[in-house]
DNA sequence: CTGAAAGCGCTTACAG
DNA sequence: CTGAAAGCGCTTACAG
């Protein structure tokens, strides 16, 4: 790779006078400009980026750990997220898999010495440890939490979905539906299926609703077929409920895969409602009745966010409190659930 | 952040002597290294590594530009390339979205002025233009085609699937299974569903079987209800044929769809078979019958193969030849497929 | 063992 | 208009 010295030294000139030609300032005679500028380009010349960021301390780069792309959920987030920072110059993006590399801090350490200007960051899978919260800690840059929280990060910005809400409103869909034998394939080791939790209950409640406790079933183990066992229980077991609430669209495929494993129909035999609005959910049949998810719009503000933090920092404006902001979510109607006696 | 120069002023040495110390070379004594090595430690020190990168010509990063993570195939290919890159301390990856920002040749440019030491390219969806090309030529870093190729980059390294196999075990399974009558959703415009074409007519041939033209649907707009559309013209047409080789899991999801929606049952009336493996062939009911990729081995055989290009580079050694790597395919039963009469 | 200096590739005041 | 010099944060020969 051809560098300013290089250019130079083939136009006769000095390097000054060549960087500035190149990058559009005054103070060369329009002749030379037009001399190296047609030199720089035979050579395929490309200024050297990092160089940059060492001199002006801003890499133009922002660091992203992401846990997984399992689905299209997290792709969109990232998606939204990219359009933003490039629009903003940041078109480079350091990313890094720290499930994949069981090495969180390392990776966070990685980040601080690539001086990446901010961090969007999607929570690791487990809790993370001491060591992990600690590097974060020093780490000293805006970061921005996205789509879960886990507990030693609630001092950060957050983006993620109204996911209390969500519970409610797929919860309320069913009883509207006439359903009362409800039950919930739930998931408390995150942040999202907490709150999509405590949607539920307090709509059962809000309706006068008993939630029980035989019907509530907690997958420990998120990605294995516990959530297919559980709903294979519910459905074949004595009293078995007349819909399912599911954690998302993932445990949601999960009781229509049980329910017709058991040569039970979907909806006629039980209603089922999932949470995200993943392709699959209208691909499939019976379709999904599900909470509508907004990655596209998670990934933009929390970018959009990121960026302002930044702007902040350069504007030396003190540091505002760091906010939630929630995407708002919405019912889809499919033909997963239907209306009762 | 602090720099070395406030750690080498705050233990009173030379800015030499902290390097060092801290980078763990001789030339120092052990009681001045354990004192600046504290003081770093307090200070939260870490090293700019754009400045290595600069001081070495290696910014120990690598481009990689996806056009979508659409599901979990993508997802799990850069899952393996980050876990070898990873490995050999190419931790972080300067990732960029191609399709999301339309300007493909500009995010070449990026690459090159961010220094990339070499690149993991994703085809863009669409046909790239002359200026992209062009600009990949300019590139002159080590650069790995993975999953598709696409006019243009043949004389690059390439890493993908044994698609024409995979088309023919798909076939054969169904010739074997007693089917005759076999229709194919195809797609033209990607290299791999080319060669899964090639491989369906090979087996077809090899079998005595012909092709009936009627039977043979190209999608020509990948994402769209074209699929669905398409096999629900074959399903409840005039001459339906008894099986249906689709071009992926999600076109195969789309059959079942119409099958579903014209009241047909698969395998009974119609058996359909799928490519990729998605983790949703085997949650879906029927589960998919599917020719299964390794996409965690084509991520991880791609970032070798550039690994091994940039060693070869640093060894001053001639480049070999391009080559083309396709990781062997498999196929999976699922339920989706039957033996008939 | 320790420090001063050159250099990586650039930009930006500052002289001529 | 043009060049020489300082500096960004580091490493690495080279002197003392």
């Amino acid at each position: 790779m051809s560098s300013l010295a290089e250019i130079a030294r083939i136009c006769g000139v000095s390097v000054g006078a060549t960087s500035k030609a190149l990058s559009g300032k005054s103070g060369v005679s329009e002749a030379t400009r037009q001399r190296i500028l047609s030199v720089a380009a035979q050579h395929n010349y490309r200024p050297n980026r990092l160089v940059h960021a060492i001199q002006s301390g801003r890499s133009m780069t922002v660091g992203l750990t992401c846990n997984d792309f399992r689905d299209d959920f997290s792709g969109r987030i990232v998606e939204g997220m990219i359009e933003v920072l490039y629009d903003a110059n940041y078109d480079a993006v350091v990313i890094s898999w720290d499930l994949c590399v069981h090495e969180g801090e390392k990776v966070l350490r990685t980040f601080a010495e690539r001086r990446v200007d901010g961090l969007l960051m999607f929570p690791p899978a487990d809790q993370p440890s001491q060591a992990y919260l600690q590097e974060l800690k020093n780490f000293r840059r805006p970061i921005v939490v996205v789509d879960q929280t886990f507990v030693g990060v609630e001092d950060y910005d957050f983006v993620g979905s109204q996911d209390f809400e969500g519970g409610e409103l797929a919860t309320e869909h069913l009883i509207a539906s006439g359903h009362r034998k409800i039950a919930n394939l739930y998931h408390r080791k995150t942040s999202t299926g907490r709150a999509r939790l405590e949607g539920f209950r307090s709509a059962m409640q809000k309706h006068g609703l008993v939630v029980h406790e035989q019907w509530m079933r907690e997958i420990q183990r998120y990605g294995t077929d516990e959530a297919y066992a559980h709903a294979k229980a519910l459905l074949s077991g004595e009293n078995p409920p007349s819909a399912i609430v599911a954690f998302n669209d993932w445990v949601a495929m999960d009781v229509l895969a049980a329910a017709h494993d058991l040569g039970l129909s979907v909806p006629r035999d039980v209603s089922v409602v999932g949470f995200a609005d993943l392709k699959l959910a209208s691909v499939v049949r019976p379709r999904l009745t599900t909470i509508a998810q907004d990655p596209l719009s998670i990934g933009r503000r929390a970018a959009d966010r990121l960026l302002q933090m930044l702007q902040a920092e350069r504007d030396a404006s003190p540091p505002g409190k760091p906010m939630a902001d929630r995407v708002p979510v919405k019912l889809v109607v499919g033909e997963s659930s239907r209306t009762i006696g």
